[in-house]
Formats: structure tokens, C-alpha cells, sequence
RNA sequence: AUCCCGAUGGUGUAAUUGGUAACACACCAGAUUCUGGUUCUGGCUUUGGGGGUUCAAGUCCUCCUCGGGAUGCCA
């Protein structure tokens, strides 16, 4: 099976997606010899919250670049240039999520403050030669004379400071002179170009905070968009790869190292970020989800951070293959979340153990074997796997099957469980249903049914059939266990979509965890590690909870459902 | 409103860069199966609109339409 697959793929391969857009760039790049024979990449997460999935695609992009071409190499730096919102925590969590994403910085990380100081120096570049001033216009000023698209601004009055008062207001500044917003040192570009980035853009501002990494040494902190191209060029980087939003600032990344002696001038590519269906990737929502207690921290199972994947039993390997099967492009779209379910199946069809777990118990008295014997069946660990083993599995008088395995008054397309209906417990034997016991309120409690003794193993000599084949577990045997289903965090496709005075929270997926805290599973289950991945039979595929899960009593978190062709079929 | 970017099936991405639209998912139907899983077979649906260049246009030009971004001392 296996090998077949193999082959379709090497014909595939005749066919395979020619190279994305950024890697035609830079393949040209190549060909002209523009950078010599060098790829440098790099990855700017700015240490403000936790990384997601959005953040995957563009690490897989960034970083799956570089390992893409002979030599090619790639940074992990922490654009820290903002003190008030960053903070070391953060980058600790980064570094880890990388890190099981499979990627290696080696020796390149850094940090954007470790440049300051030479970032001030091509400040000073830009005032010596009379393309920056401090304006002491305060922040509401500013806005007034930017103008809008359509108006275009006016100069502030101390545009035309000398360059003497520029260097020593700037020096003042850089010592902690003046109060936070009292000046800032603006680039003199243009207050009427039509690109709003260039009318005068700010270069540092005064903020008298401490920074997680240069303590009290600045008062002051680049922006963004004076600082980045920078970074890159000091870094060597060749391609600066980032998201739509920054394609107006292009112009402003180009400017800014046009303007002084840079070491070199990266090429910045912008791609679309990602977005998935039925869940949100913005910080504030996912800050707001957090802080609101909504869900169980950055690594709830239901978060689309990697730390959340990662704790959902969601594979890196799975991750990786979302982002290269994406694709990438300039247009802004929208992955469904069943795609991204696909990739998990497929991945844990191949690796994932099967195991018997009863998430909803109705228990089965045999009452034609006898309640002093036990055997043991064999069970293949993996069918897809050639040589996958197998492993002992307990039966006795006493079972439990799945409640919905069962039907009183069952239509004929239902292949389980009925009144005088025979079906086969996996591996063991077929069993017929004699008797429905009920409860006072007319609940069904227990089914009292008897087996062929002819079939054990699971087969008949005579040859007859059953449709259907149920998971079970020995009620002696079987461990008590808690599971949590997920399912997506909100219930509307797309959250920038919402109806209007609708808020996020509004489509918030009651269902989005269901806690089943009377499973009955393989005793083996007790041990296992978090990470690993099971497939309940017939159910979906599972992994130990790393928060919750311990032998005593095991927590099992349900990454994605098996394909489910009957419950399809009963929603029509 | 102005500027920038974009537009290929239900979704995402391709198309040897001007050579006659493909791959995957989804969906539908059937087969196989000791998982209603997997696997297999078949089906479905596509170049936003108008003009132009050309033997030939998804690809080039032009106008229009629609979508996204830009008016932080955030990144």
C-alpha cells in the first residue's frame, strides 16, 4: 500500500508545483549574481506574545528557503526595538516552538538591540547630511500636518532646524533629557508624497523604559521601519521576507538604507499571511481568548499557537507539510481547517497506534462465557504498517462497547449493534444482542448478548458475514480515563466577517471542548507520553494531555476525528 | 476619496514565462475492507467583465468591476 503510494508520488513529481514566486525571485538572484551565490534569510519575531501557526508558514517560508539553497543560511532575530511591549519570557517560548518545528539558528541568533548602537550611528548619518530632524511637534501635531491620502501635509516649523541643533537635541534624547513624546527625530523625506510612509516618518521616539535586554542605557527606541532594513543589512541578510501589510513601507525600507553607508541592501518580499478557517490569529483576540479565562492558557488544545498544536498532539511534521502544501502567493485567502485535519489524518494514518478506547461506555454481559475465564486476543499495533506487530488484548464475560454502537430500533443502512442483530467485537468474536436492559426512566444500562464460539479470532467457518465491527474493552481490565474532544474555537468561517455589533465572542464554539470523563481504555494507555500518537480505533486520533495526563489518571486529548461516513450519511 | 497590491473551480496552489488550463482538498457515485477508517475506480466544477496586440492570451496592453492594504511616536 505503502509503495504504491511511493510510486504515485515519483509521477507526481513529473508534474510537481513549479518554484513559488519568492524562490523565482530569487533564483533570477541567482542567476545575475546579485548577492554572489548567497541565500540569507531571517525570522523577526518581535517578543510580544506567542508564536501560531501564521507564524509557522512564514518560518517554514524564511527558514525553508535557506535550507532550500546549497549555502544558504538563516537568522532567528528578535526584532525587540519596542521596551514597553516585550518582555524575555517571550523569547524563551519562541526559541522552543522553533525548536520543535525542527529548525536549527546554530550560532545566528539575535537580537535587534544588540544593533543600537550602530543603528543610532546611521541616525547620525541621516542628520549630518540634513535628512533627519527633531521635531518637537507632539503627537497630535503630527497627525494634523501628515494631511490624509487625499491632502497632502504640511512641514512641521522645525523641519529646517541646523544640523548642530539636531545633533545635540538628538544626543539630548538619547541621554534621558526630555519626557517621553516632548521630540522626536523624523526622517525629511516628503510631506506631500502620495505614499503616507514618506511624509516625514518618525526615526526614534523618547520613552524612558527599561528594555528587557539594554536595561536603562536608551531613552530612546528606532522605529520599526528606520530599524529593520538595518537589521537585515547588518545581518548580511539577502532576502527580507514579510507580510502584505508592509508592502506601502517598501519604499521606506529602501530609503532608509539608500541613505547611508549600509553595509548592503536586502531585497524586502512580501507574501500573504495565512489565515484558517474558524479560528482567529490576531495577538489581541488571542491575548483577549487568554486573559478572559475563554481558554485554558496560550497552550489550550483549541489555540492555533504552535505551543496549543503541540499540546493537542498535533505533529511538527504536520505543521510543515500544512505550509508547504498552502502554497504562497500575494493573495490574500483562507485555508479551510478540514485541510489542515487532512494533513494530521494522513500523517497519523501511517504512525499512530491503534488502540481500543470506549469514550462512551454501555456495558455487555456475554452470558454464554463464563465469568472465570479470561483470554487474550491479538491486536495489529498498525495495519498500515507492514510489520506493525500486535499486542495481547483482554477479553472476559463483562465488555464495554460504544453507547452509539448501539440502536433499539435500528434502520436497516445501521451495520452495528440491535435486538437479534450479530456483529463482531474486533479481534475477538461476533455477538449477538439477546436482551436490552433498561433503567426505571427506560435508559438502556446494559445489553445482555452471547457470542458465537465458533468465531473466535473474528472470523466464521461457515463463512457468513457481518457489517459491522465494533471497538470494546474488557470491563476487568480496563482503565478509567478522561477525554477532550475538540472541535474548532468559533463557529463562523471567517471572523473578519462578522455581522455587524457582532463582537468575536459572539461566535465563540460552545462545543469547542467536550469533556468525557468516564472512557474506559487499553490498560496500556496509562503510560503513555505526551506527544505520542494513538488512534482510537474508529474514533479519531488521540495524544496524552502534557498538562493533565498522568498513569493515575490519564488525559487524553483528541487531535482530529477519523472520517465519519456514517454520521455524514445521518445529516442528510 | 487618493496611492499601492491583487483577481484562475466550493477551497488552496500550478501552467515549461505567449502554445490551447493541472495537482491536492472538498463534494457526488461505486468497489474493497475484521476500523462506516485506509485503499481503489469514476464523476463534478475554473481563467471577474469589455476592448486590443498576435497564427496563438490565464499570461502582454487598455479601460472597468470587485477584494485587500495604507491616514501609530506598533510591528
Amino acid at each position: 500500500m505503502g509503495k504504491d503510494n511511493k510510486v504515485a508520488t515519483d509521477e507526481n513529481d513529473k508534474v510537481k508545483k513549479g518554484p513559488d514566486f519568492i524562490r523565482q525571485i530569487i533564483n533570477k538572484d541567482l542567476e545575475t549574481g546579485k548577492n554572489g551565490t548567497r541565500v540569507h534569510t531571517r525570522f523577526p519575531p518581535e517578543p510580544n506574545g506567542y508564536l501560531h501557526i501564521g507564524h509557522a508558514k512564514s518560518i517554514c517560508l524564511n527558514f525553508g528557503i535557506a535550507e532550500d539553497y546549497e549555502g544558504g543560511l538563516y537568522n532567528l532575530r528578535f526584532d525587540d526595538t519596542n521596551p514597553e511591549k516585550e518582555d524575555t519570557e517571550y523569547v524563551e517560548a519562541i526559541k522552543e516552538d522553533i525548536q520543535w518545528l525542527g529548525f536549527d539558528w546554530k550560532d545566528r541568533l539575535f537580537f535587534a538591540s544588540d544593533y543600537f548602537d550602530k543603528i543610532y550611528d546611521f541616525a547620525l548619518e541621516l542628520v549630518n547630511s540634513g535628512k533627519a530632524y527633531v521635531d518637537s511637534l507632539n503627537a497630535e501635531e503630527i497627525r494634523e500636518y501628515r494631511g490624509t491620502p487625499t491632502k497632502p501635509g504640511k512641514d512641521s516649523p522645525y523641519r529646517n532646524r541646523t544640523v548642530e541643533e539636531n545633533l545635540e537635541m538628538l544626543e539630548n534624547m538619547k541621554n534621558g533629557k526630555y519626557k517621553d513624546g516632548e521630540h522626536i527625530l523624523r526622517a525629511k523625506i516628503d510631506m506631500a508624497h502620495v505614499n503616507m510612509n514618506m511624509r516625514d516618518p518618525a526615526i526614534y521616539r523618547i520613552k524612558n523604559a527599561t528594555h528587557h535586554r539594554t536595561g536603562d542605557k536608551w531613552h530612546i527606541y528606532p522605529m520599526y521601519d528606520f530599524a529593520h532594513g538595518y537589521e537585515d543589512a547588518i545581518e548580511g541578510v539577502t532576502h527580507s521576507i514579510c507580510t502584505l501589510e508592509f508592502e506601502n513601507h517598501r519604499p521606506l525600507y529602501d530609503w532608509f538604507l539608500d541613505n547611508v553607508s549600509a553595509p548592503c541592501h536586502p531585497q524586502q518580499i512580501e507574501f500573504a499571511r495565512l489565515n484558517l478557517s474558524y479560528t482567529v490569529m490576531s495577538k489581541r483576540y488571542l491575548l483577549e481568548l487568554v486573559k478572559s479565562g475563554i481558554v485554558d492558557g496560550w497552550d489550550d488544545p483549541r489555540m492555533p499557537t504552535i505551543c496549543g498544536l503541540r499540546r493537542r498532539g498535533v505533529t511538527p511534521t504536520a505543521v510543515r507539510t500544512l505550509a508547504r502544501e498552502i502554497g504562497i502567493s500575494k493573495v490574500n485567502s483562507m485555508i479551510d481547517m478540514n485541510f489542515f485535519y487532512y494533513i494530521i489524518r494522513e500523517e497519523m494514518n501511517e504512525t499512530a497506534s491503534r488502540m481500543m478506547a470506549v469514550l462512551d461506555p454501555l456495558k455487555v454481559v456475554i452470558t454464554n462465557y463464563d465469568a472465570d475465564t479470561t483470554e487474550e486476543f491479538d491486536a495489529d499495533n498498525n495495519p498500515q504498517i507492514e510489520n506493525g506487530g500486535t499486542r495481547k488484548i483482554p477479553f472476559s464475560r463483562e465488555i464495554y462497547i460504544e453507547r452509539d454502537d448501539f440502536m433499539e430500533d435500528a434502520p436497516k443502512k445501521f451495520f452495528r449493534l440491535a435486538p437479534g442483530r450479530e456483529v463482531r467485537l474486533k479481534h475477538a468474536y461476533f455477538l449477538t444482542c439477546n436482551e436490552v436492559i433498561k433503567d426505571e426512566n427506560g435508559e438502556v444500562v446494559e445489553l445482555h448478548c452471547s457470542i458465537d464460539p465458533e468465531t473466535r479470532g473474528g472470523n466464521s467457518p461457515d463463512g457468513r458475514k457481518v457489517k459491522g465491527t465494533l471497538h470494546w474493552v474488557s470491563a476487568a481490565h480496563a482503565v478509567d480515563a478522561e477525554v477532550r474532544l475538540y472541535d474548532n474555537l468559533f463557529t463562523l468561517e471567517d471572523l473578519s466577517n462578522m455581522e455587524e455589533g457582532k463582537q468575536y465572542n459572539d461566535y465563540l464554539n460552545p462545543e469547542s471542548m467536550m469533556i468525557l470523563s468516564n472512557c474506559k481504555v487499553e490498560p496500556s494507555l496509562a503510560n503513555a507520553e505526551p506527544g505520542a500518537p494513538y488512534q482510537f480505533l474508529r474514533k479519531g486520533y488521540f495524544s496524552a494531555d502534557s498538562k493533565h495526563h498522568s498513569k493515575e489518571k490519564p488525559v487524553f486529548n483528541r487531535v482530529v476525528a477519523l472520517k465519519d461516513s456514517w454520521a455524514k450519511m445521518q445529516k442528510k
